[in-house]
DNA sequence: CCCGATTTGATAAGGATTATAATTCTTCTG
DNA sequence: CAGAAGAATTATAATCCTTATCAAATCGGG
């Protein structure tokens, strides 16, 4: 956590922009929260836990300063809000998504499953891929072992009430 | 043209909405721009042309309307506005698109190209996907063609230079 | 032609993000 | 170490996009 941190202050430094302690206490908290998907609003009530005086102004501009360096991605799932994507280190393509229809989990994968169709992009198109966003909607894997626990449940109520005509 | 507002006059009705002048010149506008992205606001300007008295919060409504029948596609390429984007009728996915980050356009791409990819996640991930969402990010053709253009004008002017020095 | 339901248009309200301006922090310089 | 220039911050106003509200208009069935 300390080395990224680091390495952070060291690509703000490149830029000659400062890690103050308000883009620190930002920054640990994506660090900290890896995994979700947070809101700038989402973010500043985070900070606001370790450092009660920042301001949201302060949240909305280093989070686009992070966009900047590209240390995190700025990505809309439809509803009104964007919302904050910590990348992984050193990945030159952005991760994708898995948006479930049912529940509203967002689940990341971090594979690279779209090499084969960019090339194919590259040559088709003539057009050079810098980056992608990718995102299934669907159905997620808790909501469907739900469904099949139900029908299964379902079924040998079934066979129950069979029984019991008998 | 026709025949495909009269397919959307049955989906509407289907659900029991009806196709009213407002939402016939709303689809129209959408039918001529099928190529574009066009926000609310550019929909809003372009019916107004052929509907003048008609309202900035009813052609909201139809758009959104057109999304829950699957007509259009909301999408969002990260500048503050959602876009509207008509669907191939037939289609049961969303197809791709081509975002330049040099001149901004946007190309369409109608192919499928994630067939096995969405295989896979639903191996690999157990995700049911209903749908999906794909944009690179990059150099469109006429981008490169034209700095490739530009390289060649450099290199002929290098070595001009190059005999006039001899 | 009338009635109930739907849809509309104008406008207010809401929510997210950005701009502004005064203040505070840093860092550099002498 | 004081003072000054510049960067960053805070609080808040302003803006922009979208949605909600509600009276009025429209539509389709009886």
């Amino acid at each position: 956590m300390e080395g990224r941190i680091n390495r952070i202050k060291k690509q703000l430094h490149a830029q000659k922009y400062k890690l103050t302690p308000q883009r620190e206490a930002t920054v640990r908290v994506l660090l900290e929260n890896e995994q979700d998907h947070l809101s700038a609003e989402d973010v500043y009530l985070l900070v606001k836990e370790k450092a009660p005086e920042i301001g949201l102004a302060t949240v909305y501009r280093t989070l686009e300063l992070l966009t900047e360096l590209k240390v995190v991605d700025k990505i809309n799932f439809g509803d009104g809000v964007s919302r904050y994507d910590l990348r992984q280190e050193g990945a030159n393509h952005f991760h994708h998504h898995l948006v479930c229809i049912e529940c509203g989990a967002v689940d990341e994968i971090q594979e690279d499953l779209l090499g084969d169709v960019e090339k194919l992009v590259e040559r088709r198109w003539h057009f050079k891929v810098k980056d992608h966003r990718l995102t299934f909607h669907g159905i997620c894997h808790r909501c469907l072992e739900k469904r099949e626990a139900e029908n299964r449940q379902d079924h040998e109520n079934e066979l129950e009430h069979e029984v019991e005509k008998v």
